[in-house]
DNA sequence: CGAAAAATGGTGGAAACGCACCATTGTGTA
DNA sequence: TACACAATGGTGCGTTTCCACCATTTTTCG
């Protein structure tokens, strides 16, 4: 909220925008995208009612001519990984200097290669966020929150060895060899946020 | 608004202060506060229209040498401990005795660390590091590299028995059931860092 | 000084882990 | 169409955890 006014004021006064349209939540910036199609589109990643990222990949589909500049504050790794895929043309950090955004979304729109604030900081090195499988993910999960295989099992509806098998499975992955270990891997690789979890 | 009034009231009679402005929500706030650029914004985090966080946030790269105040009411401890983590300059219960808050508004603007109103009650009790004994933190960190009590035992030179005991202690401090967890508890307590393990 | 906390040691037992090695079924891709 | 890999299930066994309940000595601090 207060951050897209100040956006809005910024492009306005400093930038020779014109703002045509302005969402609150992801949905909403969809539906307003596809019918105005506008040239750039700013985003905020933490969106309420939907995560940027498929607001990124909707995007794509329906208006693959507009650019994306993406908003994040200190979010999780995971996700700003997540972003970093999804190849959008502008990554910003709110923590950064924002005096020169208006600049570098002129630079955006006319479709030069935009360098990403550096996100060598909140990026995790990746040992592979790719390389878990989604079971292997839920069971890591389960154990950073102090789950056992059974009660892991339990929750995903499966047999207690087949969790065991995935655990060993993280395991050799992430080169640790007790469950206290792994967590440990898993939030130095920032397959695991402190924000995640409870 | 009647808050206002009276803290407004309580600065110029007894605090000797200018007020410069008043604003009857974040957005106003923010806006105010980048044309005026005071020396000390207070706060209410209940506010109409956006949450205090945000207005925070934002005060801090649009007003870097501001120093801020957060006025709280008992509100949920989750956006407290927001509040205290961005690092304002002085939290103040509004059930609290506001006979002194002048003095200690004196005490802010001259850059001196306030001590936080006692905000024990309201907020999530994070363990600090200085809970956890000597032998607690080096068997802490051993759990988080991998090391099993044995492994443990053998580099501090004690007992398997010793090292089992305080593994205990900690799981019973930090409200973990397994070391996964325990580890997972370390890292959102700040115990653990990535940056300090391997 | 005296109490509280830390540090140290032990025994024991049920449960869980860690890690073999076995297998079948589905899905996706070269 | 194969071939890799995910997902699923199993058995077995030595090791370790987790927790209880026992103890003494040293340190710290009001």
């Amino acid at each position: 909220m207060v951050v897209r006014k100040s956006i809005h004021d910024m492009l306005v006064k400093h930038g020779s925008f014109d703002v045509i349209g302005e969402a609150a939540d992801g949905i909403e910036a969809l539906t307003l995208s596809k019918s105005l199609n506008p040239d750039l589109l700013i985003l905020d990643i933490a969106m309420p009612k939907s995560t940027g990222i498929e607001v990124i990949e909707e995007m794509r589909r329906w208006c693959p001519d507009t650019k994306i500049a993406v908003l994040t504050g200190v979010s999780s790794p995971n996700l700003l990984q997540h972003v970093v895929d999804s190849k959008v043309d502008g990554i910003f950090l709110k923590s950064g200097d924002a005096s020169h955004w208006a600049g570098e979304f002129h630079a955006i729109c006319a479709g030069e290669d935009h360098e990403h604030a550096d996100l060598s900081d909140v990026l995790p090195r990746r040992t592979d966020a790719r390389s878990l499988t989604r079971r292997e993910r839920q069971t890591l999960f389960g154990i950073a929150r102090g789950e056992q295989n059974g009660t892991i099992a339990e929750r995903l509806g499966i047999s207690a060895n087949t969790v065991d098998k995935y655990r060993t499975s993280i395991m050799r992955k992430l080169r640790a060899h007790t469950s206290a270990e792994l967590v440990t891997r898993a939030f130095k690789d920032g397959l695991l946020d402190a924000s995640e979890i409870d």
